[in-house]
DNA sequence: AGTCGTCTGTTCGGTATCGAACATAGGGTT
DNA sequence: AACCCTATGTTCGATACCGAACAGACGACT
């Protein structure tokens, strides 16, 4: 069974009304992420829903010939396997966790049958939906006009906002397969980043020195998810 | 007042059940969609939803520097104001016609109650909606790893789809604005197209001469989204 | 027929990223 | 303490795309 407490972590369960959740809450199992875990691989069928708390799950598309590109990130704002309640079932998309953790997890029949019954599930989901549509959006337009270093100052961005800490545990070689691009360019951007002291870099861990330094040399692509979300979901940040 | 037969032309219209459209026909207005019309700007309230018969329009992301990138397109495949049913009332990006045509035009109030109502308007619109996201997804994907000359097979192919003709009224400069590059970078590959004896250019028209070898030519992401599309919306593509 | 605006084609140097190969250096293991 | 694996740093030439400037060419309009 499940600490209701813990709920809380997740920002879509949190926001969830009282008697919307007490539908869910034996069902949801608190699973854990590992790292490089794959949760969906390209068109399997989605039977279980994660909502999860302190971990963060790529949406990938993987090519023909192996390299990769990440189209969104979902963290304790948000649920993976939006395509249950879509009506396709599969998207042709991997699911890896990012940063290992801990989720819920919810078998998706389950969350289809509390989609349809509870209007306010209903808004909520769809609502999340959207902004995950204007994160999907937005990667197009950064992987379009935006350097290297701008993407990569919004990858941190975006998944430091996912996470309580300030430290991420991920190697260059990862982020460059997120990005969909060549490790040393990874490695000349976060030295930049690290020279200005924004960062710091050691062996697959990144220390975030400098938040606000980041934010002043990210795209505007961060920005215009960030608000987007916010206004989409303004319950999530009112509560936190 | 509308004529019944011509709803036929946009395919989410065709595939709704008899007594769910029925409750639409009245309220759908054919309005004509002048090339180049923006039908929402970015962050604009969406009055009306519109459903394309033989037009199609770009939505697309505007830089705060004015470049621009193709997010999606929709043609009679789809409508154009997702973000009514989703929730959000609006979206970060512009809908520009980008191929002259006609749509019906729909007051996003009824689009709601049809959306609440209808189990079956539901569904479809989901399902659509999840066949968009694919679209976003992988033009995010063709942006970070594909040429200008795939991207044009990939450009040319999608519009060759939503429209009944081989012929293309386009500008290589509005091309240009649509896969965010330069227009020199189009000239160049469209005269690539021309002299492997695939298209032939002049002055704003295309006409698309061996659509299987722009299919050859073409990345995966082409097939992705049509294969999703096809899978998704199989009524759509019975009823043709 | 002549004019003009727009669309297309071409060229130039500059820059970002790629692909490959190799060098260095933490940090855990034996 | 020595070792080895993995992560990071560095270099090279090649390539795709950019930014700007300009040339040609079609077609509409007078």
């Amino acid at each position: 069974m499940t600490d209701p407490n813990s709920l809380c972590q997740n920002q879509l369960l949190q926001a969830m009304p009282a008697e919307a959740y007490e539908l869910l809450l034996p069902h949801l199992e608190l699973v854990d992420m590992k790292l490089g875990e794959v949760l969906y691989e390209s068109g399997g069928e989605l039977c279980h829903v994660y909502f999860p708390t302190n971990c963060i799950v790529s949406l990938l598309y993987v090519m023909e010939n192996g390299s990769s590109a990440e189209i969104a990130v979902v963290g304790n704002d948000g649920i993976v396997g939006v395509a249950v309640f879509m009506g396709g079932g599969t998207m042709p998309n991997r699911a890896v966790v990012q940063s290992a953790g801990q989720a819920y997890r919810l078998r998706g029949q389950l969350l289809m049958q509390a989609f349809n019954q509870h209007g306010t599930i209903h808004h909520l989901l769809l609502r999340y939906t959207q902004a995950l549509i204007t994160q999907m959006a937005q990667t197009a337009v950064c992987n379009r006009h935006h350097s290297i270093d701008q993407q990569l100052c919004r990858w941190l961005l975006l998944s430091l906002d996912r996470l309580s800490t300030n430290e991420l545990t991920m190697t260059q070689e990862l982020i460059a397969n997120m990005l969909g691009v060549r490790r040393e360019g990874v490695t000349e951007a976060a030295g930049k980043l690290q020279d200005a002291g924004l960062i710091h870099y050691s062996r697959g861990r990144i220390l975030v020195l400098d938040r606000p330094g980041l934010e002043a040399r990210v795209c505007e692509c961060y920005q215009v998810v960030k608000i987007e979300s916010d206004r989409l979901l303004p319950a999530l940040t009112k509560v936190i």
